[in-house]
DNA sequence: ATTATATATCCGCATAGGCGGATATGTCAA
DNA sequence: TTGACATATCCGCCTATGCGGATATATAAT
């Protein structure tokens, strides 16, 4: 039980809903897109998916200097309801223009880096 | 986005979810029921209920001295997350035993009051 | 080794929110 | 009106957690 609710405290903050909200669009992110995307601080943003992976929300894997995250779907809880989120953020104003700010941000990228 | 946060946050604490739990169950509870079934203080369950109430998870009626609370099923976004958690719910041994103390709670009551 | 870059963590500060006892409010009965 | 009971709200206290600047760590390149 004490799981569950920390699994929902990990949603219950909207910089962390949007982050959950890009990761759903574009399936891995580093540190850096996040930033750019969402006008974080870098310790804000690193705190939060810290937060977010100690909630079994999100999985990171270090590739060379840079973090990379993905939403974790092992747990049926977090996959139906990640699923559901996708849904209702389909059609949410703010999910939309983070949407857009991320597809500009990635297409700025010329490679893997986030210069 | 900030409602949808902030119906996250009525689900992320243990003391919600575990009243949460006992709504999904027997559809309308007093605040004397939860009291007495988790073993609360009366402010605490009153605030609790006033916090649920609103993020737009229950609806409450007065009916005489007494407040009957409800689970919202309006709310798609609501509604498809209580259908979830139901299910979760059903195997989860804190859940079991707050279920069981509930039914033996409700055998006690004779008629409509919480005494 | 040094430097640059990306990320994690530490720090102090501010606010949100948990708790239970005390008190206020609402409702009903006598 | 008074009293009893259920509930809501207030209060002070304490912890969790948000923030961003500063610092530490990790990795790769030179």
């Amino acid at each position: 039980m004490e799981q569950i609710a920390q699994f929902y405290k990990a949603l219950s903050d909207e910089t962390r809903l949007r982050i959950t909200a890009l990761l759903l669009e574009s399936k891995e992110l580093c540190v850096c897109d996040l930033m750019a995307v969402l006008d974080l601080a870098q310790s804000t943003a690193s705190r939060h998916l810290a937060y977010m992976r100690n909630s079994a929300l999100v999985d990171g894997r270090r590739v060379g200097v840079w973090m990379h995250y993905t939403l974790q779907t092992q747990n049926p809880l977090v996959a139906s309801t990640l699923t559901m989120l996708k849904e209702q953020l389909s059609y949410n104003e703010r999910a939309k223009e983070d949407r857009r700010r991320l597809v500009a941000h990635l297409a700025t990228k010329e490679t893997d880096n986030c210069s």
